[in-house]
DNA sequence: GGTGTTCATGAACGCGTGTTCATAATGACC
DNA sequence: GGTCATTATGAACACGCGTTCATGAACACC
């Protein structure tokens, strides 16, 4: 890209930076293709500009890649909207939602991340931008929020484990996503039957107990 | 090490060939460091052999890495010992035990798979061997198995939904030892506290309706 | 005791990586 | 129109990686 290029892209009050335009074209391949495979190179491809360029704008790799990161995760939690609100609906049926939002969100964020866990770096950064719902922890805590906010109003058990609940509604979405570790790992996430969902929510509400 | 060690290894009936003794090396590294980040001089450095031996007993690093990771699930299996059997003792006090079961194992393996969903090679190799419980996913079989066991003998509801119950107790566990992403990203996932297993027991056995 | 085979050694190769740097092209300003 | 500050370029560097190969040492056998 040329220097013109680089100014059309700068000014223009609002227009898109440079700086933007790396970042969202990192934020393609991340999604794409996930964080931990990508080079510099690749990112610098995508963005039809020399490699190079990267260091004119950023520290380093991480530093890009955690803020392509990031912007995804911003993406996909906004076209997933928020969560049901307490008191307002069928408490059944603002589970299945928020099952169905977490499944959604682990499949949308969860092959950006995959093999991130020995690239600490990233993640170091990554965290220390502002996540709002960043990793699924914040999910955790908002199921948790949630299921509190019916306690409260009598709409869920008063002996209900909000915390345990959350924890078990996240890890098993988080489970139902996961690739099997067969010899075709696509790099799309399982679908997952509208069953087990029902299966989860009735699961969640009703428990094991023998009555 | 000299040809003459090497034959001191591989013979005596029974004695541990330079191949054992290699994966157990890359298996130690493995346990300590997970299995993304070693590099084949690192493997042959804490084997204290050259590092060209390994391409005489493996036909590459990913074959002695999946044989590094089997050795290490197959150890941490035979730690934990079997899941409750269904008819025996309590189902609360078999639930503890199962989800106590989930937590350590998650524990003692996770950190060795840390980072390695972007290189599909490993896990296809890890995959075509014969893993009976190998990476949570025969976890939750079992646990499915042990409730529908229970359900049969009619210690657990009728219409509890054992597959969705099991994803849920192997997703909890599996996301209370994900390490936080913190700036200190140890190699020790966390512990998890007593109250926490009881609740989700509590959770699982009762669930959250309102009765 | 000589011969053949096995097998560890350690230096080397080829490649891909993140990063840097001198160069040159561009627009802004007087 | 000339000067200057920006900034993209693409070649180059240094490094670490997986892997290979000629060398030589040690054993087994006759």
């Amino acid at each position: 890209m040329s220097p013109r290029t680089a100014a059309v892209l700068r000014d223009g009050g609002g227009g898109p930076s440079l700086r933007d335009h790396l970042v969202a074209a990192a934020e393609r391949l991340v999604a794409e293709r996930g964080a931990a495979g990508l080079t510099v190179r690749d990112i610098a491809r995508e963005a039809r500009v020399a490699a190079g360029v990267l260091y004119n704008h950023f520290a380093d790799k991480e530093e890009l890649l955690a803020l392509a990161l990031h912007a995804h995760v911003r993406a996909a939690e906004r076209a997933l909207g928020p969560l049901p609100v307490a008191g307002t609906g069928g408490v059944e049926d603002n589970l299945r939602a928020i099952v169905r939002h977490g499944i959604a969100l682990h499949r949308a964020i969860l092959p950006a991340f995959a093999g991130l866990a020995s690239r600490p770096k990233v993640l170091e950064r990554f965290a220390a931008l502002p996540n709002p719902l960043a990793d699924g922890r914040g999910l955790r805590a908002g199921i948790a929020e949630y299921l509190r906010a019916e306690q409260r109003l009598g709409r869920v058990a008063a002996g209900a484990r909000c915390e345990a609940v959350a924890t078990m509604v996240v890890g098993a979405c988080h489970e139902l996503v996961l690739p099997p570790p067969g010899p075709l790992p696509g790099a799309a996430p399982p679908e997952v039957a509208p069953e087990v969902v029902d299966d989860l929510v009735a699961a969640v509400l009703d428990g094991v107990r023998r009555r």
